[in-house]
RNA sequence: GCGCCGGUCGGAUAGCGGCUAUUCCAGGGGACUGUAAAUCCCCGGCCUUAUGGGCACCGAAGGUUCGAGUCCUUCCCGGCGCA
């Protein structure tokens, strides 16, 4: 290996084989994982989330799995900094640092190092402000920003909320920014389209089912966790949660739910990958060996 | 055979004579500054020299009318009722 630090980025959408991917990865190139998923980090949501199991994971070590506590909103910006703190420990133990995962706006942060504004949430201003029509919000937004008010997407409540937060803490939405890191880095894709997603998106979510996913859901608001917490950690503890509430009458259409949202989730991924011209789309495994070699000895 | 009800974009729906035919779902495309599996936007008949323009269209054919998905006639198809 050179004297540069590399780092490899394994991007792609659910069900597409991601972890299995960077297992393997990691055990030829002498590697080891940093997860960039939004869901995984949280403690108690390894069915939901499709979380890699212990038998995977084998003798890789991997990172920021299971480390917030499901009760607090876990951000972007806590995701970067802990991200970069596991390269630079990886880094020094002369490893290279293997990221994977399906959140794009993660990996954007962690690796691009979008710099995001110092403004922590604030759930008062947030309270009120949600009850706030969009067309009442984006002129709020006007009165203290119009940079960030042109640029804004004026229909969408939540970027509306947190740019007014910003704005309010800081008399302005800064400029994007960049602060990239310090190495180079290798971004590799792989996906899965069609009838083959199709079929190992049904495979996963009746697995996830068959699990207890409905146990796991229970589990989670039996410790406290609240229902609006539960439902956004996406479609399958919302739907799940539907299930239990008898608003889903059976398993089978649960699977369907969850399956469906599956495949627009993973269509959103693409939107979000797929313009981004730095990631190699590999095919299979030993397409993904060829150009890591190749990277690593450069 | 008679009577009633109905046939509207892939499915479901609105529309009771007037301008660009509605909404939901499915489908497709897209955005992305501390919630991102979130949140949000656009398209949805055909053609196009595409932030515009052209041509269609409401089971079929005629008719009434300045004007018809909407009214009338006949026919076709489906459901229900009576024979």
């Amino acid at each position: 290996m050179s004297k540069n630090k590399k780092l490899i980025v394994i991007a792609g959408t659910t069900a597409s084989g991601k972890s299995a991917l960077g297992i393997a990865l990691a055990k030829k190139f002498g590697g080891e994982i940093i997860s960039a998923d939004s869901r995984q980090i949280y403690r108690g949501l390894k069915i939901g989330s499709g979380a890699v199991s212990k038998k995977e994971v084998s003798d890789i070590p991997h990172y920021l799995l299971s480390v917030a506590n499901p009760k607090k909103t876990f951000t972007v910006s806590q995701y970067k900094k802990l991200a970069r703190k596991k390269m630079e420990e990886i880094w020094k133990r002369n490893k290279l640092p293997i990221i994977v995962g399906g959140t794009g706006l993660y990996i954007r942060a962690a690796v691009d190092g979008l710099v995001i504004p110092e403004v922590k949430p604030n759930p008062k201003l947030r309270r009120e402000l949600e009850k706030k029509s969009v067309s009442e919000l984006s002129l709020i937004l006007k009165k203290k920003d119009v940079r960030r008010w042109r640029e804004i997407d004026k229909k969408n409540p939540r970027r509306l909320v947190r740019a007014i937060e910003i704005a309010t803490a800081l008399g302005k939405v800064p400029a994007i920014k960049m602060n990239p890191l310090a190495a180079e880095v290798l971004f590799i894709g792989i996906r899965k389209e069609g009838k083959m997603l199709e079929s190992l998106v049904k495979k996963r979510v009746a697995k996830m089912v068959r699990e207890g996913l409905v146990a796991e859901t229970k589990k989670l608001a039996k410790t406290g966790v609240s229902e609006r917490k539960i439902r956004e950690f996406g479609f399958e503890y919302s739907n799940t949660l539907a299930f239990i509430d008898g608003e889903i009458g059976s398993k089978s259409e649960l699977i369907d739910k969850i399956v469906k949202s599956t495949l627009d989730y993973a269509k959103r991924q693409m939107t979000w990958f797929g313009k981004d011209s730095r990631i190699i789309w590999i095919r299979n495994r030993q397409e993904a060996i060829i150009k890591i070699n190749k990277f690593l000895i450069l």
